[in-house]
DNA sequence: AGCACGCCGACT
DNA sequence: GTCGGCGTGCTC
């Protein structure tokens, strides 16, 4: 009998299956992790697939070594997954199994929780080779670096290099573990009185199809979600339910964890590696039936699923970003057909895809018009900054938002302040030669935080010292620009000086249980000022909290990105549901310089269908999705020249297909990436719009094509939520 | 990914 | 000549 195994690495080169003589005395099934004899080396790898005959070489077999568990640690339906993702996604074949495991049963490096650090050994006089140049170079570079640097970034170097200094102890290697501990849950259990439309909801999301569950914000989509679950559990079934990351609140699941107890697995970043893995333990052992976490936990090894449910469907988050990119829809979609089992798709602003399918009756759409508790929504007033300006008033809030600030603190409430952004400013401009302080490995700007006085890269995380004069000019006159959170809250506190003002954002909740700390800071006092950005939009109840400010809802319609109209729609949604949750009134004041632009309008009217038919109608005419697909390829690498080259022959090949699909395609072109340079690798890409007809068949041939054309690596990305 | 092979420049 | 750096190709 042979073995088809996947090698555990992710590299191109090993992206196949292998084939291996399984001995006769190993009893072994598909889905098993083994060791096996690789070239000199032994690794891990999974079986894949157990039959009586082989394409490879018979005599150049070798056997398998030993079986690592005797449980096969993917199952079946995984396998099938595995193989759905490969070919719709164009991923590895050894990175989709990697997401179905806990990192601790991974081989190999996990960027998040383990890091090869290289670092430069000064106690050792060795002499480099004049020779030598790349190891000069690695030198030069460990120096820069303060004496240390990961593997990723000596990687540029290549690996030759890097072991013939280790070989003279120049430099040392060690594993840095980096932990995460995790967050403590209170827990208080309440049982709600179902309305008529909750209790309609409830019944109808029961087959074997996907539901749009379209609810106003408090309308109590949670309170479904747990009785879908209890009488999913009780037919002796188990769910899965996805929330975004950000949502992750112990609130939310203290809720859960309350109702449904030892049966809830909770799966979330800031869980360690230990605690993760015996999450993953109880749930594959069936011991916790439901398995609640963020994107990640659609890979949640649940068996038998009677539900899936994606709270907040409309979120970025759902799409990974980052290496294997998959769309969590999709994931979800494949589970549930599977499993023959409901898939429900929740929100209160969906997104425009998955209402247009909703339209086009792939889903079936289910209402919760009202809102829980009975109250109105906040009433939406839009506040012409253009008009504050003409007036004289060029600050950051317009004396309607001051006003009514000032009578909240009065009536002894509370009020939010949303902002789009995080850092105090967005970077350092030299004001008088126009330089721009920028990161050494990546074309961005670096971004100043004043909390600790220093520059941060914000895609690779390295720091810098604040400059104090202009590295080309010599100018002393160098300072940042935009407005911040920060900003925000120190003019805030110039008005308010007595008041409690509290700021939420990325850079001050790093820490443990900021979060937490931050917001019950924030309910147990009155008045108080709360500034964060898209944070505090997400599912916080404060009753207290009578009024929110947008400052600047433009920001994110000025991304040039097809979904920006959306995201702002969505984010006034989300952002105005923070107010009068309880029995005050609540208002919203949304600062803009576009008051004309249609989707204030129906957001302040909370017009989802409204917007919805305006929208679909600008996306059909101009041809964007979801009534076209975008599909973007991505090519990177340190050597700029080699990018470029295979730029060339991929879109020379890609053009071609113009004479086959010429209707079909109404976009192609080569550039490069809007961020053409990140962790000091080049970034080119193709750029294509396609008619949905036959966009699989394009989709295929554009797979095969750059297949042949290249053996590095490249990232294909559909319908990209940034362009960057 | 990481290991061996083999080409090519430097130097006892 | 030999030693060692570093690019290339292969792993069932």
């Amino acid at each position: 009998m042979y073995a088809k195994i996947i090698i555990d690495q992710d590299a191109k080169a090993l992206d196949k299956v292998f084939e291996y003589v399984l001995p006769t005395d190993m009893e072994l099934s598909i889905g098993m992790r083994v060791y096996v004899p690789f070239g000199k080396r032994v690794l891990q790898g999974f079986v894949v697939d157990i039959s009586d005959e082989c394409v490879y070489e018979k005599d150049k077999l070798k056997a398998i070594i030993s079986k690592i568990d005797d449980y096969p640690v993917i199952k079946t339906e995984m396998l099938e997954l595995m193989k759905f993702m490969a070919k719709k996604n164009h991923l590895k074949l050894a990175s989709i199994l990697r997401l179905f495991l806990p990192s601790e049963m991974r081989e190999g490096k996990v960027k998040e929780l383990f890091e090869t650090i290289y670092s430069y050994n000064c106690n050792i006089e060795k002499k480099i080779p004049k020779n030598a140049k790349k190891q000069a170079e690695i030198i030069e570079y460990l120096k820069e670096c303060g004496g240390r640097a990961t593997s990723s970034q000596l990687a540029k170097f290549g690996y030759s290099a890097i072991n013939s200094l280790l070989e003279k102890e120049i430099i040392n290697k060690e594993k840095r573990v980096v932990m995460r501990s995790p967050f403590v849950l209170s827990a208080e259990s309440k049982r709600v009185k179902l309305n008529n439309s909750q209790i309609r909801a409830i019944e109808t999301m029961c087959e074997d199809k996907t539901y749009l569950l379209h609810g106003v914000t408090g309308s109590g989509k949670t309170e479904v979600y747990m009785n879908l679950i209890e009488s999913v559990l009780s037919q002796g079934k188990n769910a899965i339910m996805l929330v975004p990351e950000i949502s992750l609140t112990p609130q939310i699941m203290s809720n859960f964890k309350a109702r449904f107890g030892e049966l809830v697995a909770l799966l979330h970043s800031g869980l360690s590696a230990g605690e993760r893995f015996d999450e993953w333990k109880r749930i594959f052992s069936g011991q916790a039936r439901i398995a609640i976490g963020a994107r990640s936990a659609i890979f949640a090894p649940v068996e038998n699923v009677g539900v899936i449910i994606i709270d907040e469907e409309h979120e970025q988050s759902y799409i990974s970003e980052a290496n294997p990119r998959f769309d969590t829809h999709d994931v979800a979609e494949f589970r549930a057909r599977y499993n023959h089992c409901p898939l429900i798709l929740g929100s209160a602003t969906p997104s425009i895809e998955s209402y247009e399918k909703a339209k086009q009756g792939y889903y079936e759409l289910v209402e919760l018009p009202v809102r829980a508790n009975g109250k109105e929504l906040p009433k939406i007033q839009i506040i012409d900054m253009m008009n504050e300006f003409r007036s004289g008033n060029s600050g950051i809030f317009s004396s309607q938002l001051l006003a009514d600030l000032t009578n909240v603190i009065n009536q002894r409430k509370q009020a939010m302040i949303f902002i789009n952004r995080r850092g105090y400013s967005s970077f350092l401009r030299c004001r008088d030669c126009g330089y721009i302080a920028k990161c050494v490995d990546c074309d961005v700007s670096l971004v100043y935080h004043r909390e600790d006085n220093r520059l941060k890269c914000h895609y690779c995380g390295k720091q810098f010292k604040v400059l104090t004069h202009c590295p080309i000019c010599y100018s002393e006159n160098i300072r940042q620009g935009a407005v911040g959170t920060e900003q925000v809250v120190d003019k805030l506190r110039e008005y308010f000086p007595d008041v409690k003002i509290l700021r939420m954002d990325n850079d001050t909740t790093k820490t443990k249980n900021a979060h937490q700390k931050i917001l019950s800071e924030f309910k147990n006092t009155l008045p108080a000022i709360l500034v964060g950005t898209q944070m505090i939009a997400k599912g916080h109840d404060f009753e207290n909290v009578v009024l929110v400010g947008i400052v600047d809802a433009d920001q994110s319609l000025y991304h040039a990105d097809y979904r920006s109209t959306e995201r702002t729609f969505q984010l006034i949604t989300q952002v105005s549901g923070r107010a009068g949750r309880s029995e005050n009134e609540g208002k919203v004041v949304l600062q803009t310089y576009s008051p004309r632009h249609y989707v204030y309008k129906f957001a302040s009217n909370y017009d989802y269908k409204g917007f919805f038919r305006k929208e679909e109608n600008i996306r059909q005419t101009a041809q964007f999705p979801p009534f076209t697909r975008i599909l973007r390829i991505l090519f990177s690498d340190h050597d700029e020249n080699y990018v470029r080259e295979l730029l060339k022959i991929c879109y020379t090949e890609i053009e071609k297909l113009k004479n086959e699909y010429k209707d079909d395609i109404i976009y192609l072109d080569a550039m490069k990436s809007p961020i053409k340079r990140i962790q000091d690798k080049y970034r080119y890409q193709i750029m294509m719009r396609f008619k949905l007809d036959r966009a699989d068949e394009i989709e295929e041939k554009i797979f095969d094509i750059v297949d042949n054309t290249t053996k590095t690596s490249v990232f294909f990305e559909v319908n990209p939520q940034n362009l960057s």
